[in-house]
DNA sequence: CATTATACATACGTGTATGTATGTAAGAGG
DNA sequence: CCTCTTACATACATACACGTATGTATAATG
């Protein structure tokens, strides 16, 4: 009823786009409907038909609004330099895993993108822009395998390719995993001793 | 129009599991319409209605058929013994991998599962499923692992537990990469140095 | 051979999500 | 202060998809 200014305009933006997070987790994001999402975010369907095209629209913003900043931001983690880039990486992938269960926004956005989507025909737009960052910051996981192999640091039993390849698909499970239950996987405790399983092999000796 | 016999009766319902199969992988299990996957069987939706509920009993009946033989073939391997259990294990999990990718049925119902479904509400019934599942073989896992322990086979910087937690998260991060693009992920050549990355930190050396 | 149950096809009613068209009050701009 | 545009709310038309009810030919059964 009440009409809003330009700035009240962004809030109820910002207001549907959480509602259907929360919405899209709870029924999925098919059938989720734009009334539950309204509804959620205190105004009608209106509102939601002003700021977004539709359904699949809105998905793909809050793919855009979450999950790159995500994504983005292991790869400026990944931009600072150290002695053992190693130890570096696997630091890395600790810090984030508990990010994920600390932050409750990003594991609900992780978890519709996880669990809560079927990625089929339209959804495929937002599955090339999820190939395209896991393309990114797998070049980037392979280059500190590679600084790493430079300094001799690395098992020759083993290539970075492969090394990176594995990361990434080990990675992916655990976040996987974690989400099907995250009341059960205890990632603060569980996530270095992981980690190191993977990385254990991975050192010269 | 023409009327079966009683393994007609069973033709048929074979014929609309396997069209609701690849239905649902192509469209998704929600977007899918009783409609399309009853025209794919060569049938009408009385004859899906017939032998089924709804949508959400085929898709369990669906989960019986497939993923249910799947998992309880790794089973079956897993009791065979062997003098080096984490060699075993090795080859199994390399086995299985290329199994998935030489079977277009497993391959077609653990896509439909891992990337077409959003599993919210009733098909958590079928969660439920897969979990038990996987904790049944979590199990059986973790007991070569103790197994080659006593053995003296594990390095002590690791636990059984450990390891089999990382082993199923990688092993489905593996395959949920490889359902991802099955076109660019060659199993049959990366799955070996795959698991040769994992296991290299498990050994004692 | 008559009857009943099976294995579907067909037809119908209903709910419901969607997109769009229209209404409307409040801010922005001159 | 007047208008025009913004930022929604409301109303409507449409389209499916679903479940069910009913029809029907064939097989099973005694």
């Amino acid at each position: 009823m009440v009409r809003k200014t330009k700035e009240g305009a962004q809030e109820t933006r910002e207001d549907i786009l959480k509602a259907a997070a929360q919405i899209f987790m709870e029924k999925g994001v098919t059938k989720a409907t734009l009334e539950e999402i309204a509804e959620e975010a205190g105004v009608t369907r209106g509102a939601v038909y002003w700021h977004f095209k539709n359904k699949q629209d809105l998905f793909c913003a809050l793919h855009d609004k979450l999950h790159k900043p995500l994504t983005e931001s292991i790869l400026r983690d990944l931009e600072t330099d150290h002695p053992d880039p190693l130890q570096q990486l696997l630091d890395l992938c600790v810090h984030t895993l508990i990010q994920i269960e600390e932050d409750p926004v990003k594991r609900q956005i992780l978890t519709i993108f996880k669990l809560k989507c079927e990625y089929t025909g339209e959804t495929a737009s937002v599955l090339d822009s999820q190939v395209e960052l896991k393309e990114k910051s797998f070049s980037l996981f392979e280059k500190y395998f590679e600084r790493a192999q430079r300094k001799g640091h690395i098992s020759e039993e083993v290539t970075p390719k492969s090394l990176t390849r594995g990361l990434t698909c080990y990675l992916g499970g655990i976040v996987h995993d974690y989400l099907l239950h995250p009341e059960i996987f205890n990632i603060s405790e569980e996530a270095e001793p992981l980690m190191k399983v993977f990385f254990l092999g991975v050192y010269k000796r």
